[in-house]
DNA sequence: TTGTACGCGTTATCAA
DNA sequence: TTGATAACGCGTACAA
């Protein structure tokens, strides 16, 4: 339409260095515009190479851990073009291989990992090809808590945060614990589990295993673990529960139960998210800073994709425990 | 690698009609095994002109009614390999248009609006063009409640909603009742403010504009809400909220203030998102059945874009009226 | 049953 | 300053 060549229209719109005349750059400006002229991106991605996909496998993104994160990239990398491609895995070995083998089928140009990882055998396996072949392809590699994957692991800390939760049970003068986990085939729930662990034997004690009570992460979840925590409460005085979401669900039915927090039994949470700041009673949880990850971790992503490079030393994740209302001081 | 030519490996991969023998297809099978080959979507993209990328353009991810229809429609087409991609536009017009924009030069197949439209001269124009040239290209365009648009709308019942729960409030003898609308720029806001409307006109009410106080659809926003109604709430006995997020917040500063719900007055939502179920008191409203939602335009994208298609008559929005205890019958 | 040749819409290289 | 040509990795029409 604007009677040059393909290649014209090419420096044009992609501000070559090239020199282009007045002349030529101003039929094809006015030819776009009046086409709407956008070019066609997979011929684009073809060409050079690159995908412009970014996929990010999350367990659910109903869950504001992940919800936060996922924003976090979204915000550095929006003015970039990219394709945000978001797979809600559910924590299911099949549901989370097909979708990094989907994303290695388009060439993403990267790959995040918001969630722990998957402890299975066959998974382990099966994705450590994948991500091989990912890397030959380019592709940057980020996981959210160690994977055992050569990829780039960024601690959050699942093990300080739990220790230290219940370093301030403890402090707050609680001698017998509950503690709430995830499910067992996630990374996170053994990390965490093993904060709690150590916090404990630090101080001398025990874990009664008849007081550790797998959960799902999910509110319901929290809310089923208090049912079945519901008959060993005149044995313990505090319930650690390794995430928030399972705290409140499992605050709600004590609540329904007529056990009163904190004044029957203290609870704490892990995670900071928002709902945590408006239950009954506000609930003492661990701050993780899921937004400030996600902004980092795009940053990362900019920098192994982008050329112009963003200045970005290590981030460390800071972790801080949120004080609020649901522990009771039973010292002295 | 196998030794045969490119057009042998893809009949083979793609199972096409054309005759292939058995030796030659295990001499491929057996090459696509060892490494792990993936043809490049980017190129089958470039020659069959289909990107398999849908789009979904959200206010919010972190809200449970979008997070809820995005579930629906990703559910459906797992199966089927799309890249679904969404977007946070939190309303705004310019990140709205260029999230849509890259749809566009991403040959997206299709292109989900998820909230209602945005009431902006300028939007309406640009997005417009935008839809045009989608339309051309050939993509399926769904938008969930009426966008002014030549889409495939689906009704949610907005309007619906909010007389039917207002309805319900007048019947249990409320007369004088707050309002509190949504973000002004978007179309929900205004059709669900009609159906209050509606339902007071019904009965002969009048409006009091002092007691229509603008929110945003976020539980903060709820709370601010009540900070602005609490001189006023000697003279009404209900609050009809917009939505369930709102109310939620609401509730949880009335309560913050001493304000008893339903005791002193009465609080109504609209979505019936799982927190209301757990709120004290749990929160009456209506349940807009959006998975459900996400899953029939999950279907809807299919019929369109894939060739088997999945039987699917009209699919009719089921809104119901979730009774719970937020409201009190106040009559005689 | 197999393979050659072409085209999808771009960008990069090179020649004019 | 411009454009012709090749190449990216596939699928498809056609020839063998």
């Amino acid at each position: 339409m604007a009677g040059v060549s393909p290649t014209t229209v090419s420096r044009v719109i992609n501000n070559s260095d090239h020199s282009v005349s007045k002349k030529a750059r101003a039929v094809v400006e006015k030819a776009v515009r009046e086409l709407n002229f956008e070019p066609n991106r997979m011929a684009q991605g073809l060409v050079k190479n690159k995908s412009r996909i970014i996929g990010v496998i999350v367990h659910d993104i109903s869950d504001a851990y992940f919800a936060e994160i996922v924003k976090g990239i979204e915000k550095v990398i929006f003015n970039y073009d990219y394709i945000i491609n978001i797979y809600n895995t559910y924590r299911d070995v099949d549901k989370e291989l097909h979708a990094v083998n989907l994303l290695r089928a388009n060439r993403a140009e990267a790959v995040v990992f918001a969630g722990g990882t998957l402890l299975d055998p066959y998974y382990k396996q099966k994705m450590g090809e994948y991500i091989k072949d990912l890397k030959e392809q380019g592709s940057a590699l980020i996981g959210l808590t160690s994977h055992p994957f050569p990829i780039k692991n960024i601690e959050i800390g699942n093990v300080l945060a739990t220790q230290t939760i219940t370093n301030y049970i403890l402090s707050k003068g609680h001698k017998k614990t509950a503690y709430i986990t995830g499910p067992e085939i996630l990374s996170t729930t053994k990390e965490r589990f093993n904060g709690y662990k150590e916090a404990l034997l630090d101080r001398g004690m025990e874990i009664d295993k008849k007081l550790v009570i797998e959960g799902d992460f999910t509110f319901e979840g929290g809310r089923k673990a208090a049912l079945e925590l519901i008959n060993y409460l005149d044995r313990i005085t505090a319930i650690v529960v390794s995430n928030d979401a399972m705290a409140l669900g499992l605050m709600w039915e004590l609540k329904n139960q007529g056990v009163e927090v904190p004044g029957d039994i203290s609870v704490t949470g892990i995670g900071n998210i928002p709902a945590t700041k408006y239950s009954y009673p506000s609930l003492t949880t661990i701050s993780l800073p899921t937004y400030e990850l996600g902004v980092e971790v795009g940053k990362d992503i900019l920098n192994s994709v982008e050329d112009n490079r963003i200045i970005n030393g290590e981030f460390e994740v800071q972790i801080k425990l949120v004080e609020r209302n649901s522990v009771k001081d039973i010292r002295g």
